[in-house]
DNA sequence: CCATTCAGGACCGCGCCAGTCCTGTTTTCG
DNA sequence: CGAAAACAGGACTGGCGCGGTCCTGAATGG
């Protein structure tokens, strides 16, 4: 699968839809202008909240705000913040995971390439790469350089394996 | 999580294995001096055998065999093999799932340069990258210039990332 | 003092993977 | 020619984890 869990996908559309609002925004205010389930919503920011890439204020008119800039928030550190570190398989370092077989283990410690690997490419791409222009036509400023720094080198052999 | 499946990671063990025999071997004999429970040793193999990555001959004296030399098969195509095509999230081009808030869903679209950046990483990493060199200590061919070919640059990042 | 809003859990159902098994087909060997 | 060896291709089930909800408590503002 390589399938990350669906929370990720909507922490990232939170965190999009956070930046488009100066203000400060309660959880419900978000549900209803991005169509996510507020109990949902509500989930999603409090792992942020926790995880330090949304500041909040409780109490009346209180809510959440975006603690840093989009653009220097990587895709990486939500997933992270949501699904935990990131390792694919249980032989990976930091794994919290125990490899049962792990004397005998012929890939023992080389998934740790693709790991790396992957968390390289997803410490490139930030949210604000993430960010739909047809909807919010701003001012480019870093889309255009982000999107270069994602490697598209691999297209033929690329496209290919994506069927 | 963005954890690939537990066949995938066996998959590899039993792809080594095969690539460390000259002849034909068979799933039980795979089983045996791999540790991987022979059923699931056979799925595999069945798996990868309809994929292309490994032959298989019937009958007595039959068995399984390499299709191509470890080193021309990349990461990626094991992956898609047991777990179809990569795709993160359900917004992303070419999935099988359908994005049920398409119209107006904010990230519509973006996490198409997340995957293919994975895809790009997981290409570029063959599976006699991933062979332990201190098991079986082979005149080193390809290992040197491809593992430089992975990705080492994040490091700083990348470390603080991984916990 | 009350309404609002976040904090931090507990909780449950559903889907999906892992692992096994069974039946059929092909091939080799005695 | 028959029996054993080995793959082919499913069906089947159990357990685990995620998705989604809800509840109680704490903070804040009017």
């Amino acid at each position: 699968m390589l399938r990350l869990s669906k929370l990720t996908d909507y922490a990232v559309v939170v965190l999009v839809r956070l930046s488009e609002e100066s203000g400060i925004q309660t959880s419900g205010g978000i549900a209803a202008s991005t169509g996510v389930p507020e109990p949902t919503v509500a989930k999603v920011l409090k792992i942020m909240t926790s995880a330090g890439l949304v500041a909040s204020q409780r109490g009346a008119r209180g809510g959440y705000r975006l603690a840093r800039p989009l653009a220097t928030i990587p895709v990486a550190e939500v997933i992270i913040a949501i699904d935990g570190p990131i390792a694919l398989t249980a032989c990976v370092e930091h794994s919290t995971s125990v490899c049962d077989t792990s004397s005998l283990c012929p890939v023992k410690g080389r998934w740790d390439a693709v790991n790396t690997a992957i968390l390289d490419a997803l410490s490139t791409i930030s949210l604000a790469d993430m960010r739909p222009t047809a909807f919010f036509p701003l001012p480019a400023h870093h889309l255009p350089e982000k999107r270069d720094a994602v490697p598209t080198t691999a297209s033929a052999l690329t496209t290919a394996f994506l069927e």
